[in-house]
DNA sequence: TAATGTAGTATCCTTTTATATACTGCAAAT
DNA sequence: ATTTGCAGTATATAAAAGGATACTACATTA
């Protein structure tokens, strides 16, 4: 990867762990509700496939940031849930929902103006 | 596009600004140097190719983050610095960084453990 | 008996992101 | 006279991310 940049360097480890179309809404989701179950994320999240879910949630969890716990009963029954360390990420996502939110109030405006 | 979740949503939209392998150096760049020509920017990343940077760049001159400013002689001199609304984002790519830095110092534990 | 819900895999395909390489035209320095 | 620096563009390709569709096995429900 050679990524020799002391600070675009950090920047992007984050980027890696909470980057990507679907593992913010997957984390607001987990902050807002505490526990989910597999398809119950899947509902919540309009347009993710299985696939897609599965592959997010399994990296979420190898990084610490959610645990998966499995239930062994027939139906299967996992719950996800956010970590200690997960939670660390709260004001990060916060900040950047608002900033977010604030620039494409802005991106609408001078789309307007023009 | 179809990004209906009002969280994830507005959390993308930030990552579509600063995400990607190449901004948040750029924009660590230009908080520390002030304004920067093209060259200087270049040699400053270690890795990035000339066609990157001129991407990278424009996308955020088009998003407000930083402009460009020509100076009409010959050899070519063009110089880049943060907007007012770029330097919004700063306490953002701190949070980023360090975030990023504590995970990365984590993770390394977590392998030397196994 | 057929459909639904559980939590996923497997395979293939498309889109996006990143990289490599060659080229421009002009001026100053060597 | 050739090289170097300036700020890029053009073209082609490679790699990564994301998505569509079909499939698994078991149990409950209609």
């Amino acid at each position: 990867m050679n990524y020799d940049e002391p600070f675009g360097c950090s920047v992007t480890v984050t980027l890696k762990v909470i980057g990507g179309r679907w593992k913010p809404i997957i984390l607001f989701n987990l902050l807002e509700n505490d526990r989910c179950r597999f398809n119950a994320l899947k509902r919540m999240i309009n347009g993710i496939t299985q696939r897609m879910l599965t592959m997010q949630l399994k990296e979420l969890v190898d990084d610490g940031i959610i645990r998966r716990e499995v239930f062994d009963v027939v139906p299967p029954h996992v719950e996800y849930s956010l970590t200690d360390y997960g939670k660390t990420l709260t004001p990060l996502l916060m900040l950047m929902r608002d900033w977010g939110a604030e620039h494409a109030e802005k991106a609408k405006l001078s789309v307007k103006a023009k």
